[in-house]
DNA sequence: TGTATAAGGTTGTATATACAGTATAGTCGA
DNA sequence: TCGACTATACTGTATATACAACCTTATACA
């Protein structure tokens, strides 16, 4: 069952390890490529691959004639994206409820192995929950966990807080993937948001990264007319900043 | 001039130019690594390098075996930067063409008014333009403009310089407001896309201030099944920049 | 005709070696 | 004490070589 990894990809886990576990925070050194060569017993084009990928993956960097650091990473607030759903109805002074109608562990299959980058991956934590404002559907939460990163993402109840709230609080994420697109709801997508088949939807598909795996896949779809997707940039000199 | 670039990095150029230009379409197979090393007279772990980083940048995909192929760049628009569609096309290797369907000077009303944040705007400039990809409608852009920030802008020739880039060139933007919903088309979007009325389409509502003044309003009409709209965003210690 | 085998091309990984460029610490000398 | 020089460590790139795994095609054989 040992997948017979690649040695640079061996090494790229062993760094990746000690950045999760926290052993090594941000700023600290990590080992040079010739202490890599020694202590795997690997010539130094493999050590320097692993650093390189990690490198050009953002959670190294790299200074030559000093040596290769841990990157600073996530600041993990003010991810305009990752607001709550609960908190967001709240603020229009309106009620907040939701309905479980799926929370259970599922296996894998080839699609969803991709799309977690992880083919290894033999189960899943699964999610289905309809969102309701002042007991109208607003939001349909189809999400997908990944249980390295939330191993006990099924203890919770989901009527009293968000699943976004306990992945926030388990792992920081320091990466997010947003696809929006128009579909027209499929026949269990009119039932539970109950809604006819010619009303347009939103559907926002996103995957969010902690320290290199993917987190969650959640795709969430929104009856055009009882929702609108709003973001506000400010542009700095840095880049965009969200607020 | 010449910036002592490294052999990997020039094959890489060489490859995306190809791409980029059309002259490699999806699917197309690219050069075998020993290929490369006979017509760039550079070594096999060089070609290698650089087949293999422009496979993880999503530009290329690899079969072992079988060979390396130009992969199919998804028709995806992204939210957050202020992107040029004709460049974004173009990156996909594919023909950008736009139609000026309407280029005139309007009388405001007192709803633009108020979206322009100016009652005593008494002018604007508006702008309808289809843009299409590989002749293919993809765009339904519906603009209005500030006379004061872009006094010139009728004075161009939007089918060979785009609107974001004459105002991006006219002035700064400092804050963007996006909207996004979901919506059926109207017989007018359906004549000018090309779709049916049971096709939903994106729309992307945005404003972008210069300086404090709104410079510009524009409503982007996305059929569904030529576009989604895409965003990437990492966490940094500085905030949140876009990729 | 159908099947097994062989050959050749392709990607994937790993090593040993070499040289260039950069930063740092230490030494030597004025 | 200060500056120039040197040794050393580290990253960045490039090459030649080797072997494994995989796929396709052609060939030989039953």
């Amino acid at each position: 069952m040992t997948d017979a990894q690649p040695l640079y990809a061996r090494v790229k886990d062993h760094i990746l390890a000690n950045i999760r576990s926290g052993a090594w925070e941000a700023g600290r050194r990590v080992p040079s490529e010739n202490e890599l060569v020694e202590s795997f017993g690997i010539s130094r084009m493999t050590a320097n691959r692993a650093l390189r990928e990690l490198t050009a993956e953002g959670f190294l960097s790299r200074v030559p004639g000093v040596g290769t650091f841990v990157r600073e990473q996530p600041a993990l607030s003010s991810l305009m994206e990752l607001r709550n759903i609960a908190e967001e109805i709240a603020q229009r002074g309106h009620r907040h409820s939701s309905r479980v109608m799926s929370k259970r562990e599922i296996e894998s299959n080839p699609a969803l192995a991709e799309e977690f980058e992880d083919r290894s991956l033999k189960h899943l934590f699964h999610l289905l929950i309809v969102h309701e404002e002042n007991g109208v559907p607003v939001q349909l939460e189809d999400r997908y966990v990944n249980p390295l990163v939330a191993p006990g993402f099924l203890d919770h109840d989901f009527t009293r807080t968000t699943p976004t709230a306990v992945l926030l609080s388990a792992a920081p994420v320091d990466e997010l993937e947003h696809t929006v697109e128009a579909v027209l709801p499929s026949l269990e997508q009119q039932r539970l948001l109950a809604i006819g088949g010619l009303e347009p939807c939103l559907g926002l598909h996103r995957r969010s990264w902690s320290l290199g795996r993917v987190a969650t896949v959640v795709t969430l779809t929104y009856p055009a007319s009882r929702y609108a997707l709003y973001s506000r940039h400010r542009t700095t000199a840095r880049g965009t900043v969200s607020q």
